[in-house]
DNA sequence: AATGAATGAGAGTTCATTCAT
DNA sequence: GATGAATGAACTCTCATTCAT
């Protein structure tokens, strides 16, 4: 609610060689200036610094502070997204249930490998004016989900209800295990559990014969 | 990983009823702004003007600004768990395991509806110095679950990790709702279905008879 | 047509006699530095060092640069103005045209020994953002003008011409020769001069041998 | 008693073809950010990318960016004398005094309109370093007029002093009414005024009714 | 002749916090 | 207990100018 957007589009293509490093630079620095200051602790001219380029390069290529992060979480979303696509090709494939959700659960996960301490800063400190605008939004992605689980989730009586927990908690528990847990990220039940969860949850009944009712074993 | 954490305690309890109203419009007016601006835009002089107070004053109850905003999350912290009491009073009585959740979920919604937005800036935004260390950690959060769900959870093959998935989806789901579309905390159907959600995950087998298995109708 | 102007009101009164000290003492280091390095050399920095005030002194009682010139001038203009107040009020009382002027002209001359220097910067280097709102408009000082004229100028065509001829050209004589010639203020015969060069230009007549001795007919 | 003068003779004098339309392009484009931006916007960078140059190429020419408003006055100058020249020959020939008078006020006239809005940002806001040495000094200018006005202001007590009156309130008028009447340019009054303004204060005689129509005797 | 890249120096401005009354 | 005043330390961002190609 608070102050206005500032322009956040990176100000100039480096197009030399030279300059392509010099960005690299910059961002592999604010990086780590992130993770180790926190964003009250992200000055521009720590990260020139450490960058080990002038504070005015810096300001050649992006426009202010926020465009900085930006970039940042667009590079990092684009390598995050790697093996959500894959997933993704899988989903469109309808397979059934129980193996469409481990294998997004897993890409998540992956998802949630590449840089956690980065994605945390990204989620838990950032102010709004540093939020990158979201490549696919929120509502893009549960619609996506309500056409995946139309023909699983029969009994599921509101199914764009269902999309939103599905989605909220998909991301919540794997995220929380990444910043606070990381090592259940590497345990197989973890994934397990919360293929469970989700496989339960949209199939309601009649439940699963055995006793074990592990999305594995479906 | 960040700066070192500066002490947070109140600096001085006001005594007289007037350094209480002091206190109080300190504490009001920085909810405001907090609320308004982010933590970004969160001045210790700013909260000084809209209390109407010098900022001299500010400092004579609060040793620095993260101190203020700390006070802040107990006392709302302090508000939000009103409810919660009486659902652990519940949960130690043993009735249904979807009754206990019930109340639950609704005690967590009931938490969240308090001050919403108050409630984002204090987990979307504040650095790790602004955040109150919670009185209740994870950690005895989940032990107390372990010991809760005990009785009804036995075919969960990890009770430890069905507890911290359980905190974590409870809260995820309906702190999500509350910042994104909090019109769904007022819709029963959004209730029922986390029970549902948690219900499923707890209890995995045999699955509830009928074909709509609502944890209303266990 | 540049830049849109910033607020340059001052951002606080002081109240104490030491913040009156305080601001004075900026005020003139103002001046000194507009003085000494031009608007160019102009700097808040500088400001305050020479004054002997920390920085966030000067910003406490000056939102930005151009207030603090602007208020500069605003003095300047009321220490101008006193002699200007005198003239005024012979004006009303009609007089002859050349005692009027003379009034005029040497109350004019007085205005710009206050502060050449000064003056001069105001009215050849600031920039429009910096330039003070005149209090009195150039408008309206030629309306005061047109009426103050009109018993006297009976042989002037268009005595809005003359009102605008006679208001730039006796300050423009003026205060080029407070810029670039000082000593001449200091001769009788320079107001003197100034006096004929306007009371021939508004009383025309009789004219030099012919009724309307313009040049053209001449 | 400002900043040192820095030397603001052009760098080098662009040879080929090419080389002129880069400089040309240059002073086009310093002149539009001057206009529009003033010299505080003016910077060297914006210069250059309005120019479609590079910045290097702009300090291949220029040695820095005084230099090149001093050649963009040079250039402006000598485009606005052209009507002057015609004056001037026109002075040497000594016609009547009235006739003289109007040739110069028609040739200021015409100068002014050339570029009126580089004009102003000329005379009121670029800095000392920045303001290019006239090529014809002030007194230069006054020396000449005292020789013209020698056989025809006869009546006048002090020849040097009117010729500096002469001199300053001729532009004053015409420069204030090209920046903040344009429109009096082009009424035929507005040059008689001026030339009656001139020639009544020079050619004193017959004065009306009483020798030395001073205020003083009045 | 021309350009992409780079930079030292510094400008304006804010903020958390303390001191003196 | 409360306030007006004051300040050290940064911070973001810009600019004139140069270098390497």
């Amino acid at each position: 609610m608070a102050t206005r957007r500032p322009r956040t589009a990176p100000r100039k293509r480096p197009t030399q060689e030279r300059a392509v490093a010099t960005v690299d630079a910059i961002l592999q620095a604010a990086a780590y200036i992130l993770v180790r200051h926190g964003w009250d602790g992200f000055t521009t001219n720590r990260v020139a610094e450490r960058a080990g380029v002038n504070i005015a390069s810096l300001y050649q290529y992006f426009p202010n502070k926020e465009a900085l992060v930006v970039e940042l979480q667009r590079r990092h979303v684009a390598k995050s997204r790697v093996g959500m696509r894959g997933a993704v090709d899988v989903l469109r494939a309808q397979p059934s249930l129980p193996v469409m959700l481990r294998w997004v659960v897993e890409a998540a996960v992956a998802e949630h490998r590449v840089a956690p301490e980065l994605h945390r800063v990204f989620t838990e400190e950032l102010p709004r004016s540093a939020r990158a605008a979201p490549d696919v939004s929120d509502a893009e992605v549960e619609r996506f989900w309500m056409r995946v689980l139309e023909p699983f989730a029969r009994e599921v009586p509101d199914l764009a209800l269902a999309a939103f927990v599905l989605r909220v908690t998909l991301h919540a528990v794997i995220h929380e295990a990444a910043c606070a847990r990381p090592e259940l990220l590497d345990r197989p039940e973890f994934i397990d559990d919360v293929v469970v969860l989700l496989d339960r949850y949209l199939r309601r009944e009649p439940a699963p014969r055995r006793a074990r009712g592990r999305a594995r074993t479906a």
